[in-house]
DNA sequence: TGAAAATGATTGTTTTTGATTGATATTGAC
DNA sequence: GTCAATATCAATCAAAAACAATCATTTTCA
């Protein structure tokens, strides 16, 4: 057992637990106590660490853990037919906004060998195309470690440098009465993304349909497609207003 | 038994336990601990392994899909020091600027706890400080998925609307006549970078000091300190054209 | 066969670890 | 508050393990 190894298993504890105690360590890691002191010591020199007298403490309690793509997806295969409808209106060539919705997300399988400009504030939806034939083009700005995307001001301004041929946005819901966000970031990156896009497609599983969250942030003439699961009934009222729906079923 | 067939044998252990044991190798490779530690020498030197007292583990235990941490691994202990002294640099309300160098990410895990504003044009970097304490902004634009960092005009745009007190950044070569890139994309940024910044430090190893690659793009007074673990001789010169050099050993 | 490369043994050096000792910090009783 | 008892710490030293360097031996390949 070296110390890289002892590292990682101090650290891992430490993660759990939010303190670690120097007896405790030493009969766990089977080191003697000075052993113990030193790790605590040189990890909490690298501020890895906050030192106590008998131990450490993690030095920052609110850090989360690293859950990169989100893989807590709400019943994928209905998303999956939505995104696999949404890739077939992309021709090569295409300029296209994503947005960082989860189900925009998950068109990336979809598309990764399209001959196409993608642009995105979506880390994870940059994670996902870095290596293949798509050509990629980051929003800039504030980054929002929640949402894993780019938003505020500056990004807003960013993408407006840009045009593109069609949008694939999400929202938090969308009734006959406009579409719906859970924050002001969220739904000012929306608006832009799709006034500057040729045509706007919103991809919305059923749930969405006819949920109104607490911010109503544009009318239902900001996009011109949902794609979508939902069957007739909660559907009623869209297509009067013009709506193009592209069902999946 | 030979190298190629030994090394093949230690990644394939490596990748199922995560560590490997210089007496177990031997043992198991029916070789001596001798050959074994050269063999763990080369593939860590090739990055393909961080070496550790009596064994080595893998380059990096969570799973990265990208080879740009088998670049960061090359001789990781020099970069580490190079990255505690530039840590030392960094107070609590700094805004810097990272870029996409090799040894600008190993900075990443001595800043985590930090409280301080991160801007950088590195993907890497995002994803190694996207859920700690330091506040992260993005660079936008078109993105090189080789360098697996975002560059182009647009990006340059966007940084000069940024001023950080201090950039942390990489160069490939750097000699008393200037510093040298190996592209024209990556000289602007990190000209950019310098430009927009009250202080510029360089991080460097050894092995650049003194290379001068294809294009050299600035004159040394671009940058304000050298932060490197080169000894003496190969600095002969740099002080005398009012360089600051900070040096890790 | 002979040169070059790979391997192994030997040597002394460095790193890591643990024990000891005296100093310092924490705790609880007064 | 003071004091003593206890726990934790830092510093120094010694032992063990791992290491690098050197040289001899074996293997490989032309």
């Amino acid at each position: 057992m070296n110390f890289q190894k002892r590292k990682q298993k101090i650290l891992e504890q430490l993660n759990a637990h939010g303190e670690v105690d120097i007896k405790q360590l030493a009969a766990g890691l089977a080191i003697s106590e000075i052993t113990a002191r030193r790790d605590l010591n040189q990890l909490a020199s690298d501020g890895l660490l906050y030192r106590t007298h008998g131990g450490a403490m993690k030095v920052n309690p609110f850090e989360k853990p690293h859950d990169f793509i989100n893989k807590a997806a709400k019943n994928p295969e209905a998303k999956d037919n939505i995104c696999r409808v949404a890739a077939g209106q992309i021709c090569d060539g295409d300029i296209i906004f994503m947005d960082c919705g989860s189900t925009v997300f998950r068109l990336c399988q979809f598309i990764k060998n399209k001959k196409i400009k993608v642009i995105t504030n979506s880390l994870p939806v940059i994670y996902e195309l870095q290596n293949c034939a798509v050509s990629l083009n980051i929003i800039g700005g504030e980054f929002d470690s929640e949402r894993q995307a780019v938003h505020g001001s500056m990004a807003g301004e960013h993408i407006s440098k840009y045009r593109a041929s069609k949008a694939f946005l999400g929202v938090d819901g969308i009734s006959v009465n406009g579409l719906f966000a859970n924050t002001e970031n969220e739904a000012a990156i929306t608006t832009t993304f799709a006034n500057n896009s040729d045509y706007t497609y919103l991809l919305c599983d059923a749930s969405k349909i006819g949920k109104e969250s607490y911010l109503r942030f544009a009318d239902l003439d900001l996009i011109d497609a949902i794609i979508t699961d939902a069957d007739g009934g909660k559907l009623e009222g869209f297509e009067d207003k013009g709506m193009v729906i592209l069902n999946v079923n």
